[in-house]
DNA sequence: ATGGTGGTCCTACCA
């Protein structure tokens, strides 16, 4: 048996269920973790995922902005939602998931701030404010990768860590989303967990990986300026348990995308 | 160096 866990930074929910609905029935995963689901608790269409065999949902949500959601085939336990900097910000959730047969695991499922524009902490506070987060998260990683279940982080980390996680490296080290004080605190964040990144374990480099292209590029494909800030991670116990990776660029094709497509990961 | 697009919710804000 394998089991299949997915991330999409989906751009609102309730505006591309129909893709949701499209994704799911192409690759049937057994978890779905999402991103910027943009809507309150109460909007999140959970009966649509019921309906699909999705009896499991978890939802950290706020109006209009942000928001994660886990909804899986299996029963979700301790679910947990943690505040970082102080913000009130919906941007993580985590849940313990029984599989049965396939033991449990916890996965965090993050959507980091995407930081404004100007690479610069103190001309830009939401810079600022990712570069915080970014250090939280450092304290924190020791500890769920060290749990005494099997964990995974996993989301819309919004840095592209390495050159080849991006299309231009040498222009890019002036953008957010790759400058070196995020690549630095990315690596780091993994380093202290011993975290494996299990999109490149099954895709080394120096081949090239994205799964966001902006929406301000007249024409995505044929520029194809992307860059890949959605993550899977493995604890090291769970390490040794990927088999497969699957990036859905189709995704970025459909019609009224999101700017980011799903990623797959099978753990046997 | 600039502006390019899209979602939320109704006025800018965020990405």
């Amino acid at each position: 048996m394998v089991l299949k866990v997915s991330t999409w930074n989906i751009n609102s929910v309730r505006m591309r269920m129909p893709l949701v609905e499209r994704f799911l029935s192409l690759e049937n995963p057994d978890v779905l973790c999402l991103q910027e689901i943009k809507c309150r608790e109460a909007e999140f269409p959970s009966s649509s995922f019921k309906k699909l065999g999705y009896q499991h949902i978890a939802v950290n949500a706020q109006k209009g902005y942000h928001g994660v959601a886990i909804v899986s085939r299996f029963p979700l336990d301790a679910i947990e939602r943690q505040e970082f900097c102080n913000k009130g910000d919906a941007r993580h959730i985590s849940a313990q998931i029984d599989t049965g047969d396939h033991g449990s695991f916890i996965v965090h499922n993050l959507y980091v701030p995407a930081g404004g524009d100007i690479p610069d902490p103190g001309l830009n506070e939401k810079f600022l404010h990712k570069l915080n987060f970014l250090d939280e998260l450092k304290l924190l990683s020791p500890s769920w990768s060290s749990a005494t279940v099997p964990s995974i982080i996993t989301g819309d980390l919004n840095v592209a860590p390495s050159e080849f996680d991006v299309w231009n490296h040498k222009s890019l080290l002036k953008v957010v989303s790759h400058t070196t004080e995020e690549t630095r605190r990315l690596n780091e964040i993994m380093a202290r967990g011993n975290w494996l990144d299990a999109m490149r374990a099954i895709t080394p480099e120096p081949e090239k990986l994205y799964t966001w292209w902006s929406y301000r590029s007249p024409d995505w494909s044929a520029a194809n300026k992307g860059r890949r800030l959605d993550h899977i991670w493995l604890c090291p116990k769970y390490a040794p348990n990927i088999s497969a990776m699957r990036i859905l660029k189709d995704a970025r094709s459909w019609e009224k995308p999101s700017d980011h497509v799903p990623v797959t990961i099978d753990l046997t």
